[in-house]
DNA sequence: TAGGCCATCTGGTCCT
DNA sequence: AGGACCAGATGGCCTA
């Protein structure tokens, strides 16, 4: 069971002066680290050999003033102040970093599932990577549109052929397409005309579409809309991956 | 050089 | 009580 720091000091003798804010209090306790707060070997601690007032080599009787004895106790006290403060600093920083390293394994984690779900994202040439918000969204999107495509399928295609039809990779071909200058709504709409696939229904016929949201950076305003979220310098890559017409 | 993106640190809060 | 999660701050790197 671990101890309470202010528990580990007392027992250490070495209250702590740090009355601390609950802010503190979060630090306060590790058993793991309360076994690093055995006292160090003291050199001038209060087994050590009393710097004044020792015995005389004459062998006089010492009979130290009270006033001395005050003077040492406070002297001791303060080293023992400082000695506990240094711990808890120490203390502190050292749950700190256990705690930034759990943080960073944590990212380091969201990290490699952003990387998953990019590998399972249509392809983009080599030297591209989606940021991280452009995965999101682009993800979000293929998915509705994969969902749209199986619903249009149904609908179109008794006996639910969309699905195979789907699993062929018939479009293939046009992923990722030559680039091609984004800004040029006509060559745009030229190229995706020329594609030996065609795009689902459009985002921009559905009121349930991402395209309608706001939050995605290319809406239906925007001529060179096609995928909602997806940078525009990558928007030739998705022209033709829905696999149904 | 400004702006975007990212990794990391940090302290607060919530959950088990 | 300790870990997970979260958001803000900060600094580095890269690009237009």
């Amino acid at each position: 069971m671990p101890a309470p720091l202010e528990t580990c000091l007392s027992d250490l003798g070495w209250a702590s002066s740090n009355s601390g804010g609950s802010d503190q209090s979060g630090f306060l306790t590790d058993e793991e680290d309360c076994a690093r707060l055995q006292p160090p070997v003291p050199t001038s601690g209060p087994s050590a050999p009393p710097r004044r007032g020792a015995p005389g080599i004459s062998g006089a009787p010492e009979v130290p003033g009270a006033q001395d004895d005050e003077q040492e106790r406070r002297r001791r006290r303060g080293r023992a102040r400082v000695r506990s403060e240094a711990l808890l600093h120490s203390l502190r920083r050292s749950r700190r970093v256990k705690a930034n390293d759990r943080e960073r394994n944590r990212m380091h984690n969201l990290n490699a599932a952003l990387d998953a779900l990019r590998s399972v994202l249509p392809s983009f040439p080599d030297d591209t990577k989606l940021t991280k918000i452009e995965t999101l969204r682009f993800a979000y999107n293929y998915i509705w549109a994969l969902a749209e495509t199986l619903r249009l399928a149904d609908q179109g295609l008794p006996g639910g052929g969309a699905r195979e039809r789907l699993l062929q990779p018939q479009c293939a071909p046009c992923l990722p397409g030559p680039p091609s200058p984004a800004s040029d709504a006509e060559s745009w709409g030229s190229a995706t005309a020329a594609s030996p696939c065609t795009a689902a229904a459009s985002p921009l016929s559905d009121p349930s579409s991402p395209a309608a949201s706001e939050d995605f950076a290319y809406g239906p305003g925007d001529p060179l809309f096609s995928f909602p979220g997806l940078p525009k310098d990558l928007l030739h890559t998705t022209t033709c991956f829905i696999p149904y017409q």
